[in-house]
DNA sequence: TTGAAAGCGCTAACAC
DNA sequence: GTGTTAGCGCTTTCAA
C-alpha cells in the first residue's frame, strides 16, 4: 500500500457507497447489520484510517485542545499537564502545548491554533487572557476556555484550581494546633494567588482568636531568593516569630536555607510550613510540612470541564476549588513557650 | 463576522482571483507588488487567517509533531520538551503530545494521529518504538522518526541524547582528580543508559590505570530506593569504597540519605556524585556534586533533526551526542589516605 | 436502509 | 502575473 487507503477503496471493496461507510462507521446504529460486516471487513483488509484532515475541514472539530503555560519544564505545571493529557486522551481529545514563557507576542502566535481551527478549545494556565483575546475586540473569536491554577482577572471564564484559601488556612491551623501563636505570614503579593493565601491565614489566625502582628506579614515573592530575603528583614526585628507559615514550598525553602545559615536548629528553634508539596520538598532537611496541591486532579478536572463545554452543555458551576492535603513531615515542631 | 472570512471573501474585497490571495500569502515573490498590497489589505480588514484544516488536507501536511513520552511530568522529561517546544515553535511547528505511561495500548492509540495525518513526524522518550510500528508489517507508515534521550535498540532510528559514557567518565575522572581510588559504581544495568554510564566509568578506571574491584559495581535501579538498597549491600562487606559514583542522582541522593542515615558525615566521610543535575540536587545536604545534563539543547537538537528529516534532508549524522557539564557543589571532597 | 451529490477551504497545475 | 479549475477525503442533506 504505497498510499492509504480512502474512505472509497473502503466502499468499493465491501461494494457500498462511501456515504455508507462513513455511517457504518460513525453511527452503526443507522446501517444494516449484514452491511456494516462488509464495512468492517473492508476496513480491516485495507488498513483504511479516517483522514482526520479531511473529516475535520468537513466537521470544523478538530478534537484538539490547546495548552498555554508560561513554562512547562515547571514541576508543577507539568504534574497538571499530565492530567490534561490524560482526561484529554480518555475522550479522544489530543492536546497541543504552547509555551509561553509569559512573552505576549508567543501567547498570541499561538491563537493561530484557534483561528486556524487546529484546536476547539483552550486551557490557560497563564493567569490571563493572551493579548489577542483580550482585547476590546478580540483579533479572535472566543473559544471555549477554561483557566486553571490561576483564575482570570476581569475576565467570567471558568475555573479550575486548588482552594487556596482553605489550603493556607487547614496550614495556618495545624501551626495553631502546635501551640504556635506567633506566626508569620511570608509572601504577602499583588497576585490573586498571593491574595487568596494570606486571605486564609487570615482567616485562620481570626478564627483561633489569634492577633496578627502587622510586622509578621511580610511580601516576599514565590522563590527561594525570596524566602531568603523575607527572613533577612525578619531578624532585623526586635519581636520574632515561631512559625513561618510561606506562601508556597519555594520560599519556605529559602526560609529553612536562611535560618539554618544562622545557625538555628530547625524544627526545635523555629517551624516552618510551605505550600505546594514541590518534588524536593521532603528532600530537605528538615522534611517540609507543606499543603499538597492535587495536581493530577486539577488537571482532570479542568479538561473535564472544558470538554463539557465544548458539547454545548453549560457547566454546573463555573468554578472547580479542589482541596490541598496536608502533608505532615518535620518541619513544625509543638512549640515551647 | 459570525463566520470567519475565508480566501474567497478576501479575494473579492481586494479584486482578485483566490489563486492570487493563496499565491500572495505563500509565495509572495511571484505576485505583483502592488496586487499583494491590495491583498495584504483585505486580509487585515477581513481578519482572514488561513484554516489550516483545508490548507493540512490539500498539502497532506500537518505541521504538527507527535512526541510521545513515558512521563510529562517527570523532571527530566519536561525540560526536553521545553526545548523540543521551542525549536518546533520557532519554526512553524506545533507539538502534540502523548503521555504513554509505559502503556503499550496508549503508545499504539497515539499513532492515530500519524495514521490519520494529524502529525507529520514522532519524536520518542520512550526507548522503543511504539507497537503498531514495530511490527514486521507495521499497521501505520513509518514517519519520519527521532529518539530522545534513549537510543531504540534494534531499529536504525537517528539518536539525539547526552553523552553519557563521556559523561560518567569525566565524573569519574573528577573524582579520581580528588585522591580517589577505591570508587563504586551504583547502577549497573540492563537498560542502553545503564551500560553506557557503567562503560563511562570503567573508561576512567582503566584510563587511570585503577583496578575496578568487582565487589564495587553493584545492580541497582536509578532511583532513591535502588540507592540506598546498593548501600546497604555494599555494608556486609569488608571493604568499602571511599567514593561511591551513581548512575544518577536520584540513586546518588539514596545513597546520601543512606549514608547519613548510619551516622557518616559526608563528604568527610565518603564522596557521592550523581548524574542529570536533577532539581532538587542542590538542595540535599550536601548538595551534590553532579554532572548536568543540558536537557534544552537536547530537546531543541532533537527536534532540528527531525524538522530537518521531514524537509527531505538526510541528516549529516545520524546520532548527536551532547556534552554534559562537571557542576561542582558539595559531596565530593579530596580523598584523605 | 442506502446512494448521489454538494461542498468544507484551500493549493497547485495549467492556460492565458 | 494572474485566473480557472480540479480535487484533497470526508460528512451530510436529500431523494429514493
Amino acid at each position: 500500500m504505497a498510499k492509504p487507503a480512502t474512505i472509497e477503496d473502503v466502499a468499493s471493496l465491501a461494494g457500498v457507497s462511501i456515504a455508507t461507510v462513513s455511517r457504518a462507521l460513525n453511527e452503526p446504529g443507522k446501517v444494516a447489520d449484514t452491511t456494516r460486516r462488509k464495512v468492517i471487513a473492508a476496513v480491516a483488509q485495507t488498513g483504511y484510517t479516517t483522514n482526520a484532515m479531511a473529516r475535520n475541514l468537513r466537521t470544523r472539530k478538530s478534537n484538539m485542545i490547546l495548552i498555554l503555560a508560561p513554562d512547562v519544564g515547571d514541576p508543577n505545571f507539568s504534574n497538571i499537564l499530565v492530567g490534561l493529557e490524560t482526561a484529554a486522551s480518555k475522550r479522544g481529545y489530543g492536546i497541543l502545548i504552547g509555551n509561553t514563557q509569559n512573552d505576549p507576542s508567543r501567547e498570541t502566535d499561538y491563537l493561530r491554533f484557534i483561528s486556524s481551527n487546529q484546536a476547539d478549545g483552550l486551557i490557560l494556565l497563564t493567569g490571563h487572557l493572551p493579548f489577542g483575546l483580550a482585547a476590546q475586540k478580540p483579533a479572535v473569536r472566543l473559544p471555549p476556555i477554561v483557566a486553571v491554577n490561576e483564575p482570570l482577572p476581569d475576565a467570567d471564564i471558568p475555573f479550575v484550581g486548588v482552594d487556596n484559601v482553605e489550603g493556607v488556612r487547614t496550614a495556618a491551623e495545624h501551626l495553631i494546633s502546635q501551640g504556635h501563636t506567633r506566626i508569620a505570614f511570608l509572601g504577602r503579593g499583588a497576585s490573586a494567588i498571593a491574595r487568596m493565601r494570606e486571605a486564609g491565614y487570615r482567616k485562620a489566625m481570626e478564627g483561633a482568636g489569634l492577633r496578627i502582628d502587622p510586622s509578621f506579614v511580610l511580601e516576599c515573592e514565590g522563590t527561594t531568593e525570596g524566602g531568603r530575603g523575607a527572613v533577612e528583614r525578619m531578624f532585623v526585628r526586635d519581636r520574632l516569630p515561631s512559625a513561618f507559615l510561606c506562601v508556597n514550598d519555594a520560599a519556605a525553602l529559602g526560609v529553612i536555607i536562611s535560618l539554618s545559615a544562622r545557625g538555628y536548629q530547625l524544627p526545635r528553634d523555629f517551624s516552618v510550613m510551605g505550600f505546594d508539596d514541590i518534588s524536593y520538598a521532603s528532600f530537605v532537611t528538615p522534611p517540609l510540612t507543606t499543603m499538597k496541591q492535587p495536581r493530577h486532579d486539577i488537571g482532570a478536572a479542568s479538561m473535564d470541564l472544558l470538554l463539557t463545554m465544548l458539547e454545548g452543555i453549560e457547566p454546573r458551576s463555573r468554578q472547580v476549588l479542589l482541596r490541598a492535603d496536608l502533608i505532615l513531615r518535620n518541619s513544625v515542631a509543638m512549640h515551647r513557650r
